[in-house]
DNA sequence: ACAAGCCATTTCGCATTGTGGAATATGATT
DNA sequence: AATCATATTCCACAATGCGAAATGGCTTGT
């Protein structure tokens, strides 16, 4: 339960450009969980793993701003309507939701399968759009929810698509992360990015979970408007992986070339 | 265009428990638009009102945490993945949303009205839910819009149902901000306040804008789960104000009740 | 109702840490 | 290749956030 937050603060401490009170805020943001409620100065303290004191005057600030909305009666902080806010213009600035979601839908309802689209949110994808066929009865991703970055397909497409100078401090994390299994997460990560280069997709033959079969492929999308992946998946059972190679893969590609040519477009003034 | 940010710093000055640090960085998540695409640092210096090397330093924080992507080749930032989690999960826990949702749609058919369910951000109500009737043909208000906390029915209500202590520093903001309505706005806010210490409503008759009635009910979670506010809205020559205070209005409380009492419920454990 | 205990907040000196002007590095454009 | 615009680094400065201990406010138990 006591999760602690990823990166503690010595790594930071010879980087003179990391503002640490803005990092230590935001992870007092960040340990408001789905699941739980409101949270008292005392449960965001150990959480966080910061002193009380530090947690008082941040959540003071993050109350001021708004971002919490404090109970003075419990004592409790809850996340306010400025989370909310940036959440909606986020969500307002994924324009590739509304392009990719019919194409999407499309190769679901053909394949029987589950197609995502997903976000980086440190060492997972962030489901932001997920269409399901009609066969699919596991599988049950919504929008929101995580996978591994490093372990599954869509995740391992996304770190195909970024550039060197970005990857590699995210593997560093990763490697850092699971130890135990270097040697094995390397090689999958690089012949992703082999496979990419060749075709523009990655597979996943029962990394992420040993039943499910799937491709991502990385969707960079133009005028800098961030990296996001596509993924398609199903039970091993109904998606072979030839299938995955021949048709689901390139299927994906197809889709992440009109999506970025349909983007570059409106982009256009 | 230059909407420098509502607080100048010195105002916090004299404010020992205020981390700037943290303020600011916000301010720089803030300054995304729905409506505009990536930033460059020399916009967002702009747009905040920061010196340049700050927001080297806060962007460079900001996109190690994930919550700004960066495009090398383009130099311009959005925003990331760290924004959009913490998004989804102020949403996930407006339970209120899915409690409320059949009892507003329910009003809305009925009446033919609008009605909306808003938390607050800043100075104004942002909708986070909003059902419509049949007949409406104006007044379309999508989730994540806003309206302005002092001259809307909504707005109003949620400033009646605060405390006190919460209540007089907003009210401050509202009058520094609008100086020259000062008079007409206390006498609106207090007759708000009047109003739902009787009945449990308050009324919007043009105020919002000339030709839109409404009325608006403050709804208090339980457990310190936050202040919300329900309106009830439409076109002027649809809704009278003798309707809006026989029928709307208390129907709007009966809608507040059975939501917390519906939340109490399952707070139990 | 009163007292006791428990949290949360505040106080304070200290030193970490963020600040901003000027200079430099970077990189795009002609 | 040179120039321009932009972003980053440098540095001294001091503002500001830090944490141990004390105070204050609140609920809980009798």
């Amino acid at each position: 339960m006591n999760e602690l937050l990823e990166k503690p603060d010595r790594m930071r401490a010879n980087d003179r450009q990391f503002v640490t009170a803005l990092g230590r805020g935001l992870d007092v943001l960040r340990i408001f969980r789905a699941e739980d409620g409101p949270l008292g100065n005392q449960e965001i303290a150990r959480r966080t793993a910061l002193p009380k004191p530090t947690i008082s005057r941040l959540t003071y600030t993050l109350t001021q701003l708004g971002y919490l909305n404090y109970d003075r009666k419990l004592g409790v902080y809850s996340l306010g309507g400025g989370v909310l806010a940036l959440g909606y213009v986020a969500l307002a600035n994924l324009d590739v939701r509304r392009v990719a979601r019919p194409l999407m839908q499309e190769l679901a309802d053909e394949c029987g399968a589950s197609v995502g689209l997903g976000a980086r949110d440190r060492l997972n994808m962030l489901y932001v759009e997920n269409c399901e066929g009609q066969n699919i009865v596991a599988l049950r991703v919504a929008a929101g929810s995580r996978i591994p970055l490093a372990t599954s397909a869509m995740g391992r497409a996304y770190l195909a698509g970024l550039q060197d100078r970005e990857r590699a401090p995210l593997i560093d994390q990763i490697l850092r992360k699971y130890p135990d299994d270097k040697a094995s997460l390397i090689r999958a990560i690089e012949k992703s990015i082999r496979d990419i280069e060749k075709r523009g997709f990655c597979l996943g033959i029962g990394d992420w979970r040993k039943d499910v079969n799937g491709a991502g492929a990385p969707l960079a999308l133009p005028n800098g408007a961030g990296l996001y992946a596509l993924n398609c998946g199903g039970p091993a059972y109904l998606l072979k992986a030839k299938d995955i190679e021949e048709v689901y893969g390139p299927r994906l590609v197809e889709i992440t070339k009109k999506v970025v040519t349909s983007i570059g477009m409106k982009g256009r003034r």
